[in-house]
DNA sequence: AATCAATTTAGCTTATTAGCTAAACATATT
DNA sequence: AATATGTTTAGCTAATAAGCTAAATTGATT
C-alpha cells in the first residue's frame, strides 16, 4: 500500500524528462538487451535489460543514467535485480496499478460527487 | 490531448509535499472558502475555493502557495478563474481522466503482453 | 592473478527550486 | 479618495538536483 510519500515520490520521479523517457522505453519495451540472448531467461521477462543497454539511449554519462535508475527503483516504479554481475531491470506493475486505481478512482468518485480520500492513510 | 512535456510537467507538479497536499485538498474538497456563503454560486462548483483559504492551512507564506498554485495551473491539474478581486481555484477534472487512462492502459496492455504507447506524439 | 565488463560511489560544478520579505497591483468597500 | 482585501511580482538566500569525471567495487573470463 502506497502511503502519500510514496507517491509524492514516484511523481517527483516521473516529473524529470530524462527518468520520465527511462521509465517509459522500460514499460513499453523499448530497450533490448545487449545479453538477453546469450543468458538464460528463466525468471527474467522479455523486457527486461541492463543499465548500461539503456544508458545507450541516452546522450549523458552512465552514472548519471544509474542515479536516476536508483532514483525510480526508490520510488518503486522499476526493480533491479542483481544477476551475475549485471543488473536487470524491469518495470514494477503492482506500483502502476496502484497509480492507476488512485486515478481512476478520483476521477470516478469525483463524477459521482464524493468526497474522495486520495490518501486514507493521513 | 496531453503530451510528453505536458505528463512530465504534471508528474514534477504533483512531486512536491506542498503541491502534493495543495493538490489533494482541492480534489477531495478538503479547503472551505470563507466567501463561498457570501458570494452567489453561479459557475462555481462546491470545492471552488481561493488562494488565501488555501494558504491558512499551511505554514508557509502566502506567496509562496500562490506559486504552488501557478505551477498547478501551469500543469493543468487545477483552474485558476478570476471574479471580482478573488481567484476561484478548481480541480481540472479533463488532465486527471486522461492520467487516469494513460496509467489504466499502461497496467492493462502490460498485462496483456502488447508494447504500450505511453506517449504516441514521439 | 590479471584483465575485462557492469555498475556504483565520491566529489565536484552549475542550474533549478522552494522558501522568505517587501512592494506592487487589482478590485471592493467605506 | 482612502482604505481594505486578495493576489502576484521582484529580488533575495539556502537547499536540492542533475550533470560531469575519476576511482572503487563486483563478478566473469582468460
Amino acid at each position: 500500500m502506497l502511503d502519500m510519500d510514496d507517491k509524492t515520490k514516484i511523481f517527483k520521479a516521473l516529473g524529470n524528462d530524462t527518468r520520465f523517457k527511462i521509465f517509459k522505453n522500460i514499460f513499453t519495451g523499448g530497450y533490448a538487451c545487449s545479453i538477453d540472448n546469450t543468458q538464460p531467461k528463466d525468471d527474467i521477462i522479455a523486457q527486461a535489460t541492463c543499465v548500461t543497454s539503456i544508458a545507450e539511449h541516452f546522450d549523458f554519462a552512465l552514472p548519471t543514467i544509474s542515479r536516476h535508475l536508483k532514483e525510480l527503483k526508490d520510488a518503486q516504479i522499476i526493480t533491479m535485480t542483481k544477476s551475475k554481475n549485471k543488473i536487470y531491470i524491469e518495470p514494477n506493475i503492482d506500483t502502476m496499478k496502484e497509480i492507476a486505481e488512485c486515478f481512476g478512482k478520483l476521477v470516478k468518485e469525483y463524477e459521482e460527487g464524493v468526497v474522495y480520500q486520495f490518501d486514507n492513510t493521513k
